[in-house]
DNA sequence: GTTAGCACTCGCATAGTGAGAGTGCTAACC
DNA sequence: GGTTAGCACTCTCACTATGCGAGTGCTAAC
């Protein structure tokens, strides 16, 4: 249908880009299908209830937005939000006073990295009403900042490892011989010489490289031993596509009500145990190096499919890079979610600086 | 209605005993309503329909059985399954195969607390069909194996804190002075001397005993300020009632029919959210030192009202002691539940006592 | 291009109905 | 006295019918 020619916004004319986003932004905050009716009552559009039909007819028809049967108002596709988030939205940005608090609770909050996940993810919880999520940050390869033997019992020895990105782990590793802590010490020594800034590989390599024989050294022995476990024990990691992640708010979630029933609560749930589609999602938006969004079918995931995700990459780009950001509903209040999650990875950036000189 | 004196099992004679077991188990088998029908169609109990209605009728002016409206079977209450898990309750042990399989699997896993948490909830959940539980063991008041100081950039040092109960924390600590990894070694020499195998409390107390003044020695300032923050943390980690909850299986908890709306699927979601009610069951569990079973409204808990908790503690009582269990619906398979909780706490208990020397 | 007017569609709430399930009671039976 | 067959009674559930209200889509006039 040809109009007069007028100021377009992507693919629409700036009157139907308005109306679209109008019903976006009353469907979002009513969870109700918007009529003609009440958007002219409601917003200024200085035009009839008619001409309304008219134009979200058209929008209809380009598949922005949709109709659940015939006497209903208007619902958004996904397609309608992809056009609203891409071209649409006002720009917004989390009100100053907002961003000064967030900034003291991460400076007040202890100085460990969990407690800075949990903050992240309730924080986005409470800036949105979805829920946040924050994983921690992965490198390709991670590198060991430290590790520790520590006597359990006369065979047995606790290894403890701090990964530069911030990660511990600790396994319990059976030795062929007694050990005290003084003996276990100077091993550790050494394997930190071996190990330390240094990934699984190059690791592996230096334990190629010790002196080979020399049955009667133990130190060397158990250097051996111990080297070849924290080797076992980086595969491992490195293997594993999200170490850990973190969640707030999915009770609000639940409460929205397009999860009214139970069965697409499960949906959410199992999505969140998915790690492998998380993880990839995960690895993209590093690869983008800035907010993605997610919404509802775009996402591979069968699970996903009447969710949206907005999340955002932190860290440095290359070395260590986790994400932060939120899962709702698709109708989902995008751009404050946009700036919420943007502003909470600036935030988490600065903080993993912090953990590299 | 008094009848020829029979057996009796606790307030029941023989047979309506034996009816109460028949109702819950099929109940808990179909999840719907029990008719006297098909009682005496689907068991031998050798009386007609209608000696089981009054058998049915006399158990519900006992409180222990319950009628959703007139046309319908009879359904247990709390009370019902109170006294079934109590006197009814057949004897189950898991099978002989289940035990092996079980046990080879927690061999098989790698040697870490957290792998043996994941496992323990996610065989209870898979053994019982509800959700699995597993707390980390705790002690009254924490006492530290292992204490390391690790640089980060001049003027910041990460603290690892291995505690003997298996449990790490690290916290970051902002230094007054540039000090080296050398020097944060020597440092944490002393601390360990300090620290290993004492509480807060103690520590506290050797930290007041260190030699006064002597400003110039800067290994004594960074000993004080890292013993406090050590203090700090134990201090946090003991007020902690529960340091870390894993869970397994609430998908399956889901499923059930009693959670098909989902503000009851959110009460669950609140009450594992409720750490101090948590914290209160497996006190009270590890003060009675056996499973216990918390039966729908026998919780304190609001949320709690509709779920079922069979509880059991593992590690050394007085020690470190966690929980592991089952959450569920109240309809709820006890006899496996108590005798899978009670297997898996006995492994746990085993296995913690790895830890000791 | 816009708008008033109106017919049309569809969901939803309400009421009514019949079938089916299961109980509770009563009277007869052993 | 306990047990049982028989039957009336109650209540839910599924199904159908009905009317209302909401909202659209179309048409003809502006």
């Amino acid at each position: 249908m040809a109009r007069r020619p007028r100021r377009t916004i992507g693919l629409l004319d700036a009157r139907s880009g308005a109306i679209l986003r109008t019903v976006i932004d009353e469907y979002v905050s009513s969870a109700t299908p918007v009529s003609s009716n009440s958007l002219v009552e409601h917003y200024p559009l200085g035009v009839s209830s008619a001409t309304v039909r008219n134009i979200l007819s058209d929008l209809e028809v380009l598949g922005l937005l949709s109709h659940p049967h015939t006497s209903a108002g208007r619902v958004p596709t996904d397609a309608g939000y992809r056009y609203y988030v891409q071209v649409l939205a006002d720009e917004w940005s989390l009100p100053q006073v907002e961003q000064r608090m967030i900034r003291h609770q991460f400076g007040q909050v202890e100085l460990t990295s969990e407690h800075w996940f949990r903050l992240a993810a309730s924080t986005l919880a409470a800036n949105t009403g979805t829920a946040g999520l924050a994983t921690t940050a992965k490198a390709e390869a991670a590198r060991v900042r430290r590790v520790d033997l520590v006597t359990v019992q006369d065979r047995l020895a606790l290894m403890v490892v701090v990964f530069r990105e911030g990660t511990m782990k600790q396994t319990l590793q059976n030795l062929p011989l007694d050990a005290d802590q003084e003996q276990l010490n100077r091993v550790a020594g050494l394997l930190n010489v071996l190990a330390v800034d240094r990934t699984a590989v190059e690791i592996e390599a230096g334990l190629a490289d010790l002196p080979a024989g020399d049955e009667g050294n133990d130190d060397l022995d158990l250097l051996r031993l111990t080297g070849h476990a924290l080797v076992r024990t980086m595969r491992e990691f490195d293997a594993t596509l999200i170490d850990d992640i973190f969640s707030d708010g999915l009770l609000n979630v639940m409460a929205a009500p397009e999860f009214d029933r139970t069965d697409k609560v499960r949906q959410i749930f199992a999505a969140l145990e998915n790690r492998v589609y998380l993880g990839s999602l995960v690895e993209s938006v590093a690869r983008a190096g800035s907010v993605q969004i997610f919404i509802g079918h775009e996402n591979q995931s069968l699970e996903m499919q009447d969710v949206s995700l907005v999340l955002a990459p932190y860290g440095r780009i290359g070395r260590a890079v986790g994400a932060v950001g939120v899962l709702g509903p698709t109708r989902m209040p995008y751009a404050q979610a946009i700036a919420s999650v943007e502003f909470v990875s600036d935030l988490m950036s600065e903080l993993v600086e912090h953990l590299y000189a």
